[in-house]
DNA sequence: TTTGACTTTCCAGTTGCTGGAAGGTTTATA
DNA sequence: TATAAACCTTCCAGCAACTGGAAAGTCAAA
């Protein structure tokens, strides 16, 4: 098949296809006479893993060496749980900022709404607020 | 002052500053007559103010314009209280997609780990559950 | 005088794509 | 048969907000 069908299967647009070619996420496919990408099932299992494995937000670094491990037939599981063990974790701590951050907006906003909004040099400006100080 | 006096008062690196000053961020300081950059409170002010707004992770974007109605003597705090509701909004909403991801993570390791982790090929790898079906 | 800590500019890399140009191929239709 | 639409190819550039490093100039102290 060509990458345009490989593209619908998977949902992954062509352009990232050959993206993943190029920075070797990808095995170079075959060509046909014309120098046309042929692909076939072998391509959209990989394909789908790597969608995957992206969906869950895992780093193209992380997915390489998982597939790597599973072209030398290692089983990746034991890498793939901890990278997605790791990743949790990440998100856990990235979601903690952010809810963080949120209040923070909040708070200013709330703030901000109590002040004048035309005294551009006065102490009353909001920029005062969001001016950090160490 | 000399551009790493700026940088430990006001906490940014002084290639972040340079950069900000290449960007149109900060305007284009004197200079030493030997040609090194010359800052003064009006540099801190204006820092400080762009650090506090990257704080809340508000774009470089969105605080040129705000520097730009400030510096045209019109006060920006309708503009910045908009920006600030706005991206409390857009991080609320990444916050929910980020939860949504850490569940799902969670439930795939934990679902993983019922797995044998030494079989590539068997349908027991972790990887099918990975792999993305549309 | 030489060492070290500054400063300057410029270029490249980060992450994961995405858009577009310029050109070749194939297929469908008029 | 002409031609237009829809593919395909490669290559280059851009996104956001920096960060690192090279090469070279400046300055203060020992």
């Amino acid at each position: 098949m060509k990458i345009q069908e490989l593209a619908q299967i998977t949902g992954v647009p062509t352009k990232t296809i050959r993206y993943y070619e190029e920075t070797g996420v990808l095995p170079a496919p075959r060509r046909q006479p014309n120098g046309y990408r042929e692909y076939d099932q072998t391509d959209i299992d990989r394909l789908r893993l790597v969608a995957g494995a992206r969906h869950l937000d895992l780093s193209l670094d992380d997915i390489r060496e998982i597939l790597a491990l599973r072209d030398q037939h290692e089983a990746p599981c034991r890498t793939l749980l901890d990278r997605i063990q790791r990743k949790a974790d990440e998100v856990a701590e990235r979601v903690k900022t952010l809810q963080k951050l949120e209040e923070d907006l909040r708070r200013l906003y709330a703030l901000g709404l109590t002040f004048p909004t035309d005294d551009v040099d006065g102490k009353n400006c909001i920029c005062h607020l969001v001016s950090e100080k160490k």
